[in-house]
DNA sequence: AAGGTAAATGACAACGCTGTCATATGCTGC
DNA sequence: GCAGCATATGACAGCGTTGTCATTTACCTT
């Protein structure tokens, strides 16, 4: 059952250097000759051995995927949706996690490259937009994708994938102020995240138009994690003159933040608004449902990878121009409001 | 800096082929030339390489990961712990995430095999419990691991890493019943599950030893996921004499049962206690936090893959006695009940 | 000390594919 | 109809390892 190229060869009876042609999609080969290929490698069910490849070129068929583990639904969303990408074109994945705060990334990303050789990666935030890392990639030769905030982009848009956090925390921002709300605390995600930094950053944009003064006590720190959540809101529920709405920068942090106010027994929406960011399954299964902003890790997680094998691929055979061959690939994302139960009217004073 | 093994060889004075015997742990090489071989691959930092020995031998460095997507933490948990596993030892992991509802996984088993040489697989609930999937496994000569309820292990010992609902179960209506609950609704998981029946079976058996009848009416069908959770908690609240505790099948359920609670203006736990199963990062982020049992994902991940790797390695090379090369696997895993917030004594009549 | 056996080592082909380069084939224009 | 050129095709080596089998070495035995 198992089929080779020598087995396609054969049947076609051609050489198994064209059929090698075929498969690869170089050109000098007539159309007639292609067509008796394709209908063998059809007839056999034939599929190229990945080791083979991977050992006989300069090309290899495996790319990586770095991750850093911030948040499991993150993380499966996109790996399935790269994992959907590799399949349709026959890649593999490698799948590397590791520690952004540990030193030893470059090192990793090193042997991984010497160890199997690899076409290209696919980076995810926090990595994406370290630069140590991002320059190690560049020194490596490596084809790289950088699923990255809109603002982390600047100067290498070629090779990201964009998030415009900005625009989306806008949007909910201005969803809280239509609803009445003039102080909206904020929760911030992890410093390294520049998602975190362009989501405040569309949240003082709003408030600005608004013509709302930032209040800067209303902007806490926190780490992307539920506990920081529930730290930053409490903080937040204390002050003198506390927030009618609280901006958390995940769910995850949101649902922190419901966590705490239901500690001090505030009821959500009533006398508090609380909104997420990313649509995690999880923002779907609190009490109450969490309002937040639809981010697509699945599909943009497929264009990233998608476009990094478009790169791995053009360095081999002349190609089709580049600018058609991206037909398909969004490079931009806007997260898009999703209004649940947790926001609502302001509270009358 | 990248070495083959041909520098190995020439460095250490001996031929490829007995390097090649070092690396594998063959036998029939006298100490003193492992030990020259050693320090020259010490010294070159050697790795072999992947492509080639997939290529070149019969058996395979690379082991698969055969799973459905019920739940992201779940998934996650369990991948991690077969990735270290895997670096560990030098193998390579496939993942390969299928649908357990649609007729072509065993195909796509198939072409896995064909495709990539595949030295063995690790297979999680449901496949791990569907015989068809089972069957073709074998036929397909590859070694497995199951990870699965222990009530479905039976005369497959020795292919299983077990996790122990029933007892696990048992305990967690055991602490039910002790806070005095009398009426304990069951929540099950979908019918595919193996390990829903075992926690069925648990909480049987603790309800029997307690001298409690079983009745019918308590134990709910559901689907191991949230909604179904509140469908089903919903019923069992609705009906003329409610329960006073809830024993659901997974985290995600309960999380669904409180959500129900606090539709129908119940208080947890004052006026009705909730316990999950699982203990995914998720049960510590719900109001109140879950009463639950801890499932040791990424242990019983990393116990599956060294289990098949040392089955795949063993076919290699004679090797040291079976029993013995198994040291340190956990092969029978009991989650254990871990007491939070969402349970508490029965509400006095 | 010679012969015999088992253990240790090595030479070489093969795995399935791609890269290089030589060769064959089909076209062009005259 | 034929040189001349571009295009299409094929022969062959080699990627880095393992498997097979032949050979060498060490160690007993008598």
């Amino acid at each position: 059952m198992k089929s080779t190229i020598n087995d396609v060869a054969a049947k076609a009876g051609v050489s198994i250097k064209t059929v090698s042609r075929v498969i690869n999609n170089e050109p000098s080969v007539r159309p007639a000759t292609r067509k008796k290929v394709m209908d063998a490698v059809a007839e056999l069910h034939y599929q190229p051995n990945l080791a083979a490849r991977n050992l006989a070129g300069t090309r290899s068929y495996t790319i990586a995927l770095i991750y850093d583990n911030p948040n499991a639904y993150y993380v499966i969303d996109m790996q399935n949706g790269i994992l959907e990408a590799c399949k349709a074109r026959g890649y593999e994945l490698l799948i590397h996690p590791s520690n952004s705060k540990s030193e030893t990334v470059n090192d990793e990303l090193r042997a991984l490259v010497e160890h199997s050789k690899v076409a290209g990666v696919v980076l995810t935030p926090p990595f994406s937009e370290t630069q140590s890392v991002i320059d190690e990639v560049k020194k490596l030769g490596l084809d790289y994708v950088r699923i990255v905030s809109s603002q982390a982009a600047q100067g290498d848009e070629d090779n990201c994938i964009q998030v415009d956090d900005s625009e989306a925390a806008f949007e909910i921002t201005k969803h809280l102020i239509e609803h009445g709300h003039r102080r909206i605390g904020f929760l911030c995600g992890g410093e390294e995240h520049v998602s975190t930094h362009g989501r405040l950053e569309g949240y003082r944009q709003a408030l600005q138009q608004a013509g709302i003064a930032i209040d800067q006590s209303l902007i806490v720190p926190g780490e992307y994690a539920f506990d920081s959540g529930v730290e930053g809101a409490k903080a937040l529920l204390q002050l003198d003159n506390p927030p009618t709405a609280i901006f958390a920068s995940n769910d995850e942090m949101a649902a922190g933040a419901l966590f705490a106010a239901r500690l001090m027994h505030i009821e959500i929406p009533e006398q508090l608004s609380i909104v997420g960011f990313e649509d995690s399954p999880f923002s779907r299964q609190t009490w109450p449902k969490l309002t937040t902003a639809h981010q697509p890790n699945n599909e943009i997680a497929k264009c990233a990878a998608a476009l990094v094998l478009n790169k791995a691929r053009s360095k081999g055979a002349a190609e089709s121009a580049s600018a058609a061959k991206d037909a398909g690939i969004t490079k931009k994302f806007v997260p898009e409001l999703l209004v649940r139960d947790s926001s609502g009217d302001a509270p009358s004073p």
